[in-house]
DNA sequence: CATATTAATCGCAATATTACGATAAAAGGA
DNA sequence: TCCTTTTATCGTAATATTGCGATTAATATG
């Protein structure tokens, strides 16, 4: 493959593109509602609600722990997943700063 | 590769994770912001801007073509890239009430 | 018409992602 | 201690992504 260094580009789209990849694939996305919406966020309770293996569940919660975006904690034989607020927060930011590009500079060239 | 049809999740989800694949990536982010700041946006002035090939730079635009957050309109020899005013829009209020969804529930389980 | 210019596509290679079942590791309970 | 529960990891396979150079297609321009 080619290089495309992490230095070509800014902190910023880095650090979107980052956040963005985390949400790329629907089950992420839904980890993630669960998270949001429930009191307990036990792994076991996410396998239960999607459509897919176990082991897949987990690979999915290691690239959101990856991301930043949770964080999970060990509560005997289970796990306890979150989101990590202020990283949640940077992601708010930074996504509503980039879509807000849009009102503040309407540009219809087609 | 398994199976998990789209089917298994909701429109929502899959809408999220469509618009979030587009930005996954420094390179469609950078040409996005481009799309944002200038008053044209012709493909070559983006592959100046870029440091990745011609050829990939078309490869992205591609992709940010499907994902329904761009539209290409051909201009003599050459092609004007713009957001796409609806979908962009309807990307914004996805990933707003997505990301609130972390202020009207805050659950501090760990 | 010949020749540039511009952008898309093809062919290829390297790597990443997604998924599964099987297995391991760690803690709890009988 | 043995067994269960829970989650992570390993191994593997299928497919997707990313990137490049070379080529093609389409329109301008001389």
């Amino acid at each position: 493959m080619g290089a495309s260094k992490t230095a070509d580009y800014t902190l910023i789209q880095t650090d979107l593109a980052r956040y963005c990849k985390a949400l790329s694939h629907p089950a992420r996305v839904a980890i993630l509602q669960l998270l949001l919406e429930r009191k307990t966020c036990i792994c076991g309770d996410i396998v239960e609600d999607l459509p897919i293996a176990q082991s897949t569940v987990s690979q999915h919660l290691k690239e959101l722990k990856q991301s930043g975006l949770i964080k999970g904690e060990i509560d005997g034989t289970s796990v306890c997943y979150c989101i990590d607020e202020s990283e949640w927060i940077k992601a708010t930011q930074l996504l509503r700063t980039f879509f807000d590009g849009f009102e503040l500079n309407r540009n219809t060239c087609c």
